[in-house]
DNA sequence: AAATTTGTACTGACCAGTCAGATTAGTTTT
DNA sequence: AAAACTAATCTGACTGGTCAGTACAAATTT
């Protein structure tokens, strides 16, 4: 089966190049298969995109879920959410931007609904950690979830790219520390 | 001229579509003036991009800093970057994503690292705001002026994001509001 | 008269998607 | 066990369309 060869080849030629500047030819020389096998195994290059995204969404969840399985405050629970995105982010920045950024132009209106879609499910995972969180423990502001998991995620690309462009200026135990306290604590010292 | 008219069109073009789906022929139309005459102002389409990006980032250096000039408390100078900078979001969203976000691939290197330096240098005013706020007032944490400034951005983006898919959920106020709590105060209630 | 603009036509490159035929793997017949 | 058959899988040359950039003679503007 080439289908695994080709969504890996894909993975690579996608998170070099954006969706538009990807090409069937370039994914499927890299797959060592024939642009043929492409189309015979997804209907065209924005499915297959989808199917990408679709994975890079899910192996995120399901990561970050198997490791709040068991009860743990909330503040801890944060930090394994950051803990895991950034490791997302880090390790396969320019997949990690075209999954939670590229929404391109230019792809089908129904495959741009889907993948409008998964966004929504993810940030409505976070949403409903936070959630979940408020409830229990007395610690979170009352602020709308969803923005609060928003804000999260573009907390974490934004400075994420910052770090990946200085590679020199922290270490990624900084970088992870200073995302958990930006995001918990805020700018402000504490006191009013 | 026609340079003015051709950078308005090619602002709306770009906004619309991103940088590779532009094309300079729908660009041309829509300034009402010949193929011809793109290329006898700019040498080519990423030297127009370049050029959009630049004066995007300008004007929104510009109008901040022209509402900072009065000494005013760090809280209210944060206030209005953020205040400021949604506009820009809020107003036209494409457009700005396109000038924070897209560097896109498929642009010659040398104009490339020219886009990344404007990025950089916005990026360097905002965080020097929040330098010589940290000197001014005890105030603010002692965290990198650079990552700060990189999450103000990122929070800005996704929140606005999610906001402009969810327009009946907040106004505008209460985003502004949101954004201002969340980066100055975090999501955690102060009292540790 | 010099600079700018127009209009049209053209080139060369790129690329998504197609399709008729080749290959492979699995099954049935002899 | 070999041969014949079948369906799934794969191939790669080809098509049609798009688009950046060019050419240039004529018109218009400054």
């Amino acid at each position: 089966m080439s289908k695994d060869k080709i969504i890996r080849a894909a993975i690579e030629v996608f998170s070099e190049n954006g969706y538009h500047r990807a090409s069937m030819d370039e994914i499927a020389l890299r797959a060592q298969v024939a642009k043929g096998t492409l189309y015979y195994n997804f209907p065209g290059k924005s499915q297959l995109f989808k199917t990408i995204v679709k994975e890079g969404f899910e192996d995120i969840m399901h990561r970050t879920q198997a490791d709040l399985n068991a009860p743990l405050p909330i503040k801890e629970q944060i930090l394994r959410i950051i803990r895991h995105h950034l490791d997302l982010f880090l390790e396969s920045r320019h997949f990690s931007h075209i999954v939670f950024n590229e929404l391109s132009n230019g792809i089908e209106q129904d495959v741009l609904d889907e993948l409008k879609q998964l966004r929504r499910d993810h940030l409505h995972f976070l949403a409903s950690i936070l959630e979940a969180g408020k409830c229990e423990e007395n610690l979170l502001r009352d602020v709308d979830s969803n923005l609060a998991a928003a804000s999260i995620i573009g907390t974490m690309e934004s400075t994420c790219n910052y770090y990946l462009s200085h590679p020199e200026a922290y270490s990624r135990d900084e970088l992870e520390h200073f995302v958990f306290t930006i995001i918990t604590k805020g700018l402000f010292i504490s006191i009013d």
